[in-house]
DNA sequence: CGGGTACTTGAATAATATCAACAGCTGTGG
DNA sequence: CCACAGCTGTTGATATTATTCAAGTACCCG
């Protein structure tokens, strides 16, 4: 893990690509100004490296700048349950506002650099602030809506089309190709966050595949229907 | 539906009894005062009836002042998925915040009493006050936290065990017997949510009765021996 | 090139869903 | 108060799905 001055090397909240999922968007731009100037450090994680240990005392929230991470808690077994996958723009630690330490661990999947903010001044300056309010309920908000995920009474197969579909929407929202998904996730991980077996899950995407329904290149998953994707997944009512 | 005056019928967020879990809490006695006067309204609703429909126009939140809903959505073959049930002290349409309608559709599992939060009102004071908005993201955050719920990968009785846990520690939050659940939630929905078919769920309970884990007496379910159920559902590192 | 991790594939097994019939309770109207 | 309809829950037999076990292959990284 490295820390970096986000100032001495052009960071800043106004030149980010994925400001409009992040703090960066409906702020003021004065407000956002002193939001930017608490944001002081980047860090950067290589792949494998924690972001934060669940049960540990919560000074920053994370917001990724570029790179993924995974989420997750482990069972007194030692089995581990991903909670969640996140990308540039998301933000990680929202649920220990009001906490004082995180209830997840957090781990990259891949290099990730995550912008530091820091929690205790964020939370102090709800008080003297116009928009910053609104903005962090939006974003949790949107977070409570998007997390609904995996539907538990459903097939494997319904399952691996949900993930697919839901992370296909979420690179959507980051102007990433909605067909090209570059997932830095491995087959393990992809399992146990929607709840099958690893093996179930290689034998579903290789009939998919001859299917022509997707194509696999490595941890890249070509969507080459998606019609045909939100036919299996049954899709439903869509939370917006 | 009927809707009362709270102020008529002596109802304020000063004298209720799942203030704790509610606005009525961290916030300074003038601000709540303000809170309060923006909350006009108490509706009540019969078993059956809706609080609201998903794609609708979110005016309101809903906070429980008695009785229980549940919160759901549903696919294109109009088979139901449960979100999630509420009791006294929950807020309902926390995810239409920043979003102008519902996600999902409430409705009342009994009879129930909420009070009607005018959504808009609330978010306009946001900017006025000192303690709201951070008791808004404390509430969203800890729901962020509770609604982990299930974990996919586990068994019919993990996810009983998981399930029973979770109400007995949100009745314990607002202060009933931590062993005496008085679920007004039919097996039907239970299992929904849990994701098992009801037949299975039936069987799980009958069998975990045999066992002396619980005791049925048609919707209320007993708890007669805790350790075990955290036995059987393996228990993780728990978020707080 | 070697060693380990990640993924694939098949066969046996176990878990849960589904189907079906029935029991029990609840509320309704005569 | 009783009879009946409808809904909710029970229980058994069977079908299906997904897990587990096992062995092997591909791939990545040093």
């Amino acid at each position: 893990m490295t820390i970096q001055h986000r100032k001495e090397h052009g960071i800043s909240c106004k030149n980010c690509s994925v400001a409009h999922l992040c703090l960066g968007s409906q702020i003021k731009s004065d407000e956002l100004e002193r939001i930017d100037k608490l944001i002081v450090n980047i860090a950067y994680f290589d792949k494998g490296q924690h972001i934060y240990h669940s049960q540990t005392k919560s000074d920053y929230l994370y917001a990724i700048r570029s790179g993924s991470c995974k989420e997750y808690s482990v069972d007194i077994e030692g089995k581990e349950y991903i909670n969640n996958f996140y990308f540039a723009g998301d933000i990680l630690g929202l649920e220990a506002i009001g906490n004082n330490s995180y209830c997840y661990s957090a781990v990259a999947l891949e290099p990730v650099r995550v912008c530091m903010i820091p929690l205790q001044s964020l939370v102090s300056m709800l008080a003297t602030t116009q928009d910053l309010p609104m903005r962090l309920l939006n974003i949790i908000s949107n977070k409570v809506r998007d997390d609904s995920g995996i539907r538990l009474t459903s097939s494997a197969k319904q399952r691996v089309a949900d993930f697919l579909l839901s992370i296909s929407s979420r690179f959507t929202k980051r102007g990433y190709a909605v067909d090209e998904l570059k997932l830095s996730i491995a087959q393990q991980d992809m399992s146990n966050k929607i709840g099958i077996a690893f093996e179930t899950l290689s034998r579903i995407l290789h009939a998919m595949q001859k299917d022509k329904i997707i194509a696999i290149q490595s941890r890249n998953v070509q969507i080459r229907d998606i019609e045909k994707l939100r036919e299996i997944s049954g899709g439903w009512e869509q939370p917006l």
